[in-house]
RNA sequence: GCGCCCUUCGUCUAGAGGCCUAGGACACCGCCCUUUCACGGCGGUAACAGGGGUUCGAAUCCCCUAGGGCGCGCCA
């Protein structure tokens, strides 16, 4: 029974790796790991036209970031077409396949027809039987599967079931082209069984290929592997997933601001379930993987539902996690650049300091640090629109007032300024909030952040009172 | 056109003939907590696509219809 399992990851290089690809990336991952087995990365690459550099890094980029490391040295397609002619040739020589003269002009003359007449599109099979001989001089030939014209083809798919095709509905692709170079078909079907690929776990826009490719498997005499075809990723209206949605690249989601694990977690649920769970550690998701719980139907990308998964990640991380998130963070983000040289060890105490105040709020990175930048900036501190409507003359001179009292505290924490304030307000009548909420505007430049009393502490008695005779004073 | 796959709250899903008065999560709406925004707590609205069977009994099994998706390349 245990044959060390072997899953892969095959993507082609021809754009960037998408949330769709990510997700078979982590199944493949998690069932590999699931069974202490491996996972490949084969590098799809045998459309030289579309294939390229900046697309095979995004992969690799993507999976890294991701947590998905795979075994092994990458392979790459493209390597390997010697040995994907070899075993076309076999198959020639076996009976299996048959060499086609029929010009691309000729088979778009014969799907046209078809179609005019409301016929299957299939190739119709015309040199299968023709004499070898009769072939036009000099012209060039594809090596076509002699597939089964009568029968089925079955495949016992881990998620679809048993699926059935009768084979008068397959017809007779393609696998080596007219310049010798191997179909993405024939090149799976080899690779998969030279790769020792125990279980394929891929989209289910590959279902129908699994027929074909099974017939492959079947006149080569080769094991073939098991299946596994899950449901395609819908945008949010149900359609097919495009860029308006979230057909971003895995790197999008960096940029957004999104945790690697809130995005192993929100993916690994689009499609799969484990009774009522919703949150899992990679341990946990590991543990509990089944091929059988996938579901059959599509998901749509819901992006509040990440947001949400994304926050509980963050309010469960490390503190100082997080600072290092929001550091690698800021090279991918407009601007941050700059702030990122900004970073100094008192800057990081203080960092470290509001996190936890912080985090509590924060959906993504990206809104993390944006509520941290108060803790960035330098006098005078930008207002901002609300913060700026927030400071009236008549909330100023509340400050202003309040000001003296604040210098007159000797020990400047959370409680004592918070006891200080509370005092002011109950002299004045006025709800701790008429104060406090300016205060904050003063001194951080807008209307949101925690609470002010904790922000004042951790700014430091020098550095919050200088910000506040800034706003007072104007 | 032909083939294959799919269909439970708005969304992700639980559900493998009686445990379902259909459960959970996100979102939404109330209330509580509260100096803001959040977090958290409590409560609420909301679904078995439609129609036929099978069965004592169906969200669960079968058939049909409708809707959606994928494939039908010398692309992968």
């Amino acid at each position: 029974m245990s044959e060390p399992v072997i899953t892969r990851f095959a993507p082609s290089p021809t754009g960037f790796l998408h949330i769709g690809g990510g997700r078979t990336a982590l199944f493949n991952w998690l069932f590999a790991r699931r069974h202490a087995g491996k996972m490949l990365l084969r590098i799809e690459d045998t459309d030289r036209e579309r294939s390229t550099a900046a697309a095979i890094n995004a992969i690799i980029d993507g999976l890294t970031w991701l947590g998905l490391a795979w075994d092994g040295e990458i392979v790459f397609q493209f390597s390997r077409a010697a040995r994907h002619r070899q075993v076309a040739e076999q198959l020639l020589a076996t009976g299996h396949a048959y060499r086609c003269y029929c010009s691309p002009e000729e088979l778009a003359a014969m799907r046209e027809k078809a179609r005019a007449e409301g016929r299957t599109r299939l190739y119709d099979g015309r040199c299968r039987d023709r004499n070898p001989k009769e072939a036009p001089a000099g012209a060039s030939a594809v090596i076509r599967l002699k597939a089964p014209v009568t029968g089925e083809t079955v495949v016992d798919d881990l998620v679809q079931g048993r699926v059935v095709w009768q084979n008068e509905n397959l017809d007779d692709f393609v696998l080596l082209r007219s310049d010798g170079s191997p179909t993405y078909m024939l090149a799976v079907v080899v690779d998969d069984h030279d790769m020792a690929v125990t279980h394929i776990i891929r989209g289910d826009d590959h279902l129908n290929n699994a027929a074909r490719q099974t017939q492959i498997y079947q006149a080569l005499g080769w094991k073939v592997p098991a299946m596994a075809h899950i449901p395609l990723i819908h945008g949010p209206d149900g359609s097919k997933l495009s860029k308006r949605h979230g057909a971003l690249g895995i790197d999008a989601y960096r940029a957004m601001g999104y945790l690697p694990a809130a995005m192993r977690n929100y993916l690994v649920r689009l499609g799969w379930s484990h009774g009522d769970q919703e949150i899992f550690s990679t341990e946990e998701m590991i543990a509990a993987f089944d091929l059988r719980q996938i579901g059959r139907s599509p998901a749509r990308f819901d992006f509040t539902k990440l947001e949400s998964l994304n926050g509980h990640y963050i309010r469960t991380s490390n503190d100082a996690d997080l600072i290092t998130a929001i550091e690698q963070l800021l090279p991918h983000i407009a601007g941050g650049q700059e702030l990122a040289s900004k970073m100094t060890p008192a800057l990081r105490a203080r960092l470290l300091a509001a996190m936890p105040g912080l985090k509590e709020r924060a959906k993504t990175l990206v809104e993390l640090f944006d509520a941290s930048r108060f803790l960035w900036a330098s006098r005078p501190i930008e207002l901002n629109e609300q913060a700026r409507a927030l400071l009236t003359m008549e909330t100023r001179n509340l400050l202003s007032a309040l000001l003296p009292q604040l210098e007159g505290i000797s020990e400047w924490n959370s409680n004592s300024v918070e006891a200080v304030v509370r005092s002011y307000t109950e002299k004045m009548g006025l709800k701790l909030g008429a104060v406090a909420q300016p205060l904050r505007a003063a001194v951080t430049g807008r209307t949101t952040s925690p609470p002010i009393f904790d922000v004042l502490a951790v700014l430091g008695r020098d550095e919050s009172l200088a910000r506040l005779r800034d706003q007072v004073a104007q």
